[in-house]
RNA sequence: GGGCGAUUAGCUCAGUUGGUUCAGAGCACCUCGUUUACACCGAGGGGGUCGGGGGUUCGAAUCCCUCAUCGCCCACCA
């Protein structure tokens, strides 16, 4: 067999991605393991796969992989979502490059055109997570909008209707004026603008007087229906039961008294315009204030807005005020900054707007959803986002869950009249005709019901997802929902922890009276080196394809996870993935080191192999209790980490090194055996990070059946961690690192063998004499009794160490060094006397302190007589 | 305006209940190296008064107070 020099990702991703596929490994159904599910966060259906997905990707590939080869039955949902607001606005503006409106089509026109673009654009993202690995059940793919997802939906709302728990309700919500929907309180992003604010006098009626009022939006003084002050502000007694006229507008509009106006802004008078502001609202609410609606859908203005009719908002607002001026009726001007809520979705400026909409009672459905968060039954990572959900959770809000949009899930409300609540709710027309009749006792048939126009929130079918793509809302006791829910991990972004997850957690207890999931990984946000978020608009993300093209997807992943600990966001930089893409590299050649030697069954295994397997098996158990900590913990960036380091040093730089032949040699066949299964073993580990690299070496140094792939192999057992094995192994590194040293300051090449007279104070185990000898290549180890005249010498401990140098040395050089040695080691016994002579330390700290701080003493004092001696035999 | 969190080496971050090798890791940087896997490498090395100040304690990166800076979330002041 032949090893290719260089590793080529490209060829051998591809190649075992479909071996993979091929053989079905991703594929779970229930048996008698123990489940392990993980349901991805859908991507949006028309979406492209950025920076963003890679992360929360890689991460949920990682997590399970490792449980597959820890036995579990895992199984990773993979699917998109349907993205009602998103898509619709994606197609809206296709149709419109191609010139037709979206109000020319009908609906069921448009919704044509949304499946066709879906059907064109949806699964791409699907496509591109498999470059990178994922390890996603596909026949699992699920689509927020497959008949069986959209019926769950149905029934949901239906149920939640009848449990009195939907209503409808006439209502300030947020409107889009550019998507023309409402959207969620959530989806309002309040953006700190530069504005004006507006001082404008009303002339009060019957009088040449005026009052003067402060607004940031003067195009809506003609939907103002009262000026109201505060009932104890002194200056406008005078004014309580008069009138005001609205200028342009002609209105006489009341005034009225609430302490809810703040005598210290503005000037005191508040203008009042229930329709398009939510305080406005409330207050009108309580005066009984009519309520003026002058915008249209898209935010121009009705008739309402009189001669300015048919105009843009911002529009009116220059030439409103260019109008009040000219009347006198604009006092002054003045800067002012205030927060704008904008669309999240659009990026337009929300209007707020009364409108009938259904709403979802969201308090009693939250408790149980609170408290399972904070009682850690569901477990946040990190933990600092307990506190958000908690005040979120607390402070909870009924839910707008109709949007007026065409791609989604219809409101399953039928109209039998022209009154609000002239309707049934039901999954079929059918139904809907019976209950209509029962309800209003009159022979009603399909042509005479209407379906409600709307459609429902995106979120309102993804806070369902992880019991509907097991079908547990339709069928609530089948075998998969069982097996599979509640699900192990969700890995996701904390923008949406209230958009979805703090729902999903909801619709868990509501729906199975369980949470959806046990952990919640919630990842930062890929940002660029200089910070920025990234995104198109910048143009500073790059393409993952590209990336994953240059240096594999296996070296994009590790780039992914080197620097990224839950909740941190992640400074991407290009060089992460290079460090991924080198380590790839390391890996490569320590398996063509290993496969390059030659095998011979007729020499004996030398003592140093047989103490570097020792070693290495006790590293290994360590190391796998570290990785086993890490990954409970969710500290995935460390586990790469531990396992990085393990590779590289451990193995590559120690291990090989020591059991690798002299040159043109062979190696004994009980060694390269061992090395192989360690070589295995380092694999296993390495598996979840890098998927592709690990199983082509695995599936290169044995052959393999389709039962013995990596990626079902069992993941490696630790019984006990052998610690004292592994500290004397680094001292063993310490006189390696000694020896070195002393090769670099005399330019000894590591070819030409040295002596090594080991002076011993302290008894230490010389199992790993060996190793010194030939790692740093010793001709000779002696043990001495006394120090060695005409050799340079160094300490590790209590040992000291020579090497005979004859005429080559520098003495004054070695007792320059010498002197530096000895005064930091002074320096370090007088702070720990100090502690010592402290008569409270002694007394108070615990024994064990103390007695480490006794034997810190000791050991300096011995380190200094030996220092000394050294010098005075230089001297 | 309210709440939460952060501030440790040039960068990104560890640092579990205050006390063993507590000041660490990776990257970057510097020096040396054409030794028989790898220069996408090897061997060495430098670098931080743990944001400032104060306090508790025998002992503080770790606990308390305060100031500064940054970030996030929530919020209707026209």
């Amino acid at each position: 067999m032949s090893i290719p020099t260089k590793y080529n990702p490209a060829k051998v991703e591809d190649k075992w991605y479909n071996y993979w596929m091929e053989n079905g490994y991703f594929h779970s159904t229930p048996d008698e393991r123990e489940a392990y599910t993980i349901v991805i966060p859908p991507p949006n259906v028309t979406g492209v796969l950025h920076m963003g997905h890679m992360l929360n990707n890689t991460i949920q590939d990682v997590l399970i992989r490792r449980a597959r080869m820890k036995g579990y039955n895992a199984c990773w949902v993979p699917g998109t979502d349907h993205a009602s607001i998103a898509t619709e606005a994606k197609v809206v503006a296709k149709l419109k490059e191609e010139g037709i409106a979206k109000a020319d089509l009908s609906r069921d026109e448009f919704l044509k055109h949304a499946w066709d673009w879906t059907h064109k654009h949806g699964g791409i993202i699907l496509e591109q997570l498999k470059k990178l690995g994922a390890s996603c059940d596909w026949d699992r793919t699920k689509f927020t909008m497959d008949d069986d997802m959209s019926e769950s939906v149905t029934k949901v709302f239906i149920d939640l209707y009848n449990k009195g728990l939907i209503y409808r309700g006439y209502r300030m919500v947020n409107w889009d004026p550019e998507a023309k929907t409402t959207v969620s309180d959530e989806e309002v992003i309040h953006i700190e603008k530069n504005g004006k604010l507006y001082y404008l006098r009303y002339q009060i009626e019957g009088s040449e007087d005026f009052v003067t009022i402060a607004t940031t939006r003067p195009e809506t003084i003609l939907g103002d229906t009262a000026v109201c002050i505060n009932p104890e502000d002194e200056r406008f007694t005078h004014l309580k039961g008069k009138k005001v006229i609205v200028p342009i507008a002609n209105r006489a509009i009341s005034i009225i008294e609430d302490e809810y106006v703040d005598m210290e802004f503005g000037t005191g008078c508040l203008k009042i315009t229930p329709a398009h502001d939510p305080n406005d609202k409330e207050i009108g609410d309580k005066h009984q204030l009519e309520v003026i609606d002058i915008f249209n859908d898209d935010a121009t203005l009705n008739t309402y807005g009189l001669h300015y009719q048919g105009k843009d908002r911002f529009v009116v607002r220059k030439e409103i005020i260019k109008e009040l001026e000219e009347s006198g009726s604009l006092v002054k001007v003045e800067d002012y900054q205030n927060k704008v809520g904008t669309s999240e979705r659009t990026g337009a400026i929300i209007e707020p707007k009364v409108s009938i909409q259904w709403f979802l009672k969201m308090k009693d459905l939250a408790e149980p959803a609170l408290k399972a968060v904070m009682k850690d039954d569901v477990n946040l990572v990190p933990k600092k986002f307990k506190n958000t959900y908690r005040h979120w959770m607390e402070n909870v809000r009924d839910w707008n869950i109709s949007r007026q949009l065409w791609w989604g899930h219809r409101i399953p409300a039928f109209y039998y009249g022209d009154g609000h609540n002239d309707f049934v709710v039901s999954e079929t027309v059918e139904e809907a005709v019976q209950l209509a009749k029962e309800k209003t006792g009159k022979n009603i048939t399909e042509a005479d019901l209407k379906q409600d126009g709307d459609a429902l929130d995106t979120w309102f079918s993804s806070w369902l997802w992880p019991i509907s793509v097991f079908d547990g809302i339709r069928d609530p006791e089948n075998e998969e929902i069982k097996y599979y829910y509640p699900t192990r991990d969700l890995v996701t972004a904390p923008e949406i922890l209230f958009f979805w997850v703090a729902r999903m957690i909801i619709a868990g207890y509501e729906y199975r009276d369980e949470k959806p999931f046990e952990n919640v990984y919630l990842t930062g946000i890929v940002r660029d080196k200089q910070g920025r978020k990234m995104s198109k608009s910048l143009g500073n993300s790059p393409d993952p394809i590209g990336l994953m093209e240059k240096y594999g997807a296996d070296g994009v992943r590790v780039g992914m996870l080197l620097t990224s600990p839950a909740g941190n966001d992640l400074p991407f930089d290009e060089e992460l993935c290079e460090q991924g893409r080198n380590f790839s590299n390391k890996i490569w050649n320590a398996f063509r080191l290993v496969k390059g030697w030659e095998v011979s069954d007729k020499i004996e295994q030398p003592e140093s192999a047989k103490q570097a397997v020792k070693w290495f098996d006790a590293k290994l158990d360590k190391v796998l209790h570290d990785l086993e900590r890490s990954y409970k913990g969710y500290r995935i960036s460390e586990a790469l980490m531990t396992t990085y380091k393990f590779i590289w040093d451990d193995f590559s730089s120690w291990y090989l090194e020591m059991v690798k032949p002299a040159y043109q040699s062979p190696i004994d066949a009980k060694t390269y055996e061992q090395t192989i299964k360690n070589f295995e073993k380092i694999v296993k580990i390495l598996h979840p990070f890098m998927p592709f690299i690990s199983e082509e070496i695995w599936q290169l140094v044995r052959e393999r059946s389709t039962e013995e792939a990596l990626i079902i192999s069992p993941w490696p057992t630790v019984e006990n961690v052998e610690e004292e094995l592994v500290k004397e192994f680094e001292f063993a590194t310490g006189v390696i690192s000694g020896i070195r040293n002393i090769r670099k300051e005399k330019n000894i090449a590591n070819k030409d063998a040295v002596e090594l007279f080991v002076l011993n104070k302290e008894k230490e185990n010389t199992d790993f004499d060996v190793i010194i000898s030939k790692l740093g290549n010793v001709s000779m180890l002696e043990y001495v009794t006394e120090k060695k005249e005409g050799a340079l010498s160094f300490r590790v401990k209590s040992n000291e160490y020579f090497i005979p140098m004859g005429d080559n040395i520098n003495v004054e050089e070695e007792i320059k060094k010498l002197e530096e040695e000895l005064k930091y080691a002074e320096g370090f016994l007088k702070s720990v006397q100090k502690k010592l002579s402290n008569e409270r330390f002694v007394n108070n700290a615990p024994e064990q302190v103390v007695a480490n701080e006794k034997k810190k003493q000791a050991d300096a004092e011995a380190k200094i007589v030996t220092i000394q001696e050294s010098l005075k035999g230089l001297i």
